[in-house]
DNA sequence: TTGTCAATTAGCAAATATTGTTGATAAGGT
DNA sequence: ACCTTATCAACAATATTTGCTAATTGACAA
């Protein structure tokens, strides 16, 4: 993702406008390596701007989304996580907690199966480990 | 999936009862290989026995799959599949119309790498291909 | 600096998917 | 056939995300 500043221009360049809710949020993902939640980042952007709005998140969220800067995460633990980063990467996710954390490894032979692949157009190819996290184990 | 007879013992096996709603069901289930939504087999289920309710389908759906007989399935498509099918395989994903199609492939590459296995407690592992599929993209 | 205009905001309502609750009903062992 | 208990159907509630709208604010140009 890029810096709060740039992303400030990124959004006037393509016809949108650099609020200070905007820069607030952009600054909160800013070199985070946890997944928020769009209530998560809520709650954390209400103790800087007591009047922002889950709408307002939300849709800078979608945005920059929408602007290739963050990644829409389905992660399958009931809600949307977010990832301001955006290379190619999997997941290990926490069934118990739900916290995902980055998995940078390749698999080049992960592949569609070529009888199946003929008809399909592929965009993305998603590995997710599941299981417990250290911190829920040791909480037992 | 056993078969519908078979589940029918189970279900009794296990205390819970085997009534013709759930034969119903299991009978829908069997031998399915789309990955039906809980409300694409309640308008099914509703075609044969007009007064089931929706909560009657999420519920014995829910049973099933606590008695591993089929696979609670999050693509990421908005709501969960069920997937008679429990052996170990992966699912090819269209992002259009939301519908999977059953991979099976054997990834012996995909491990967690070694820095992160150590204190993780691994479940399960899944891959999803993401795309467009033949009837989408023929479609347009 | 100020005016103009469209994009944005906050607040609320709505949509979607799933689960909780409850009185009535019926399955299944005895 | 009877009795106990799980299950049923209908409705309400929850959780997450998006739709809508009047008022506000940023961006650009004069």
């Amino acid at each position: 993702m890029k810096s709060p500043v740039e992303l400030g221009e990124l959004f006037r360049a393509t016809g949108r406008k650099n609020t200070a809710q905007r820069q607030c949020i952009f600054e909160l993902l800013h070199g985070t390596t946890v997944h928020p939640t769009a209530e998560t980042i809520y709650a954390e952007a209400r103790d800087k701007m007591p009047s922002i709005s889950l709408r307002t998140v939300y849709q800078t969220l979608n945005d920059l989304a929408a602007l290739g800067e963050i990644q829409q995460l389905d992660l399958g633990t009931g809600s949307f996580r977010f990832d301001p980063n955006v290379d190619a990467h999997h997941h290990l996710v926490c069934i118990e907690c739900g916290n995902a954390e980055d998995i940078y490894a390749d698999f080049p032979d992960v592949q569609i199966p070529r009888a199946a692949a003929k008809d399909f157009e592929l965009t993305s190819t998603e590995v997710v480990f599941r299981g417990r996290c250290v911190t829920c184990r040791t909480k037992d």
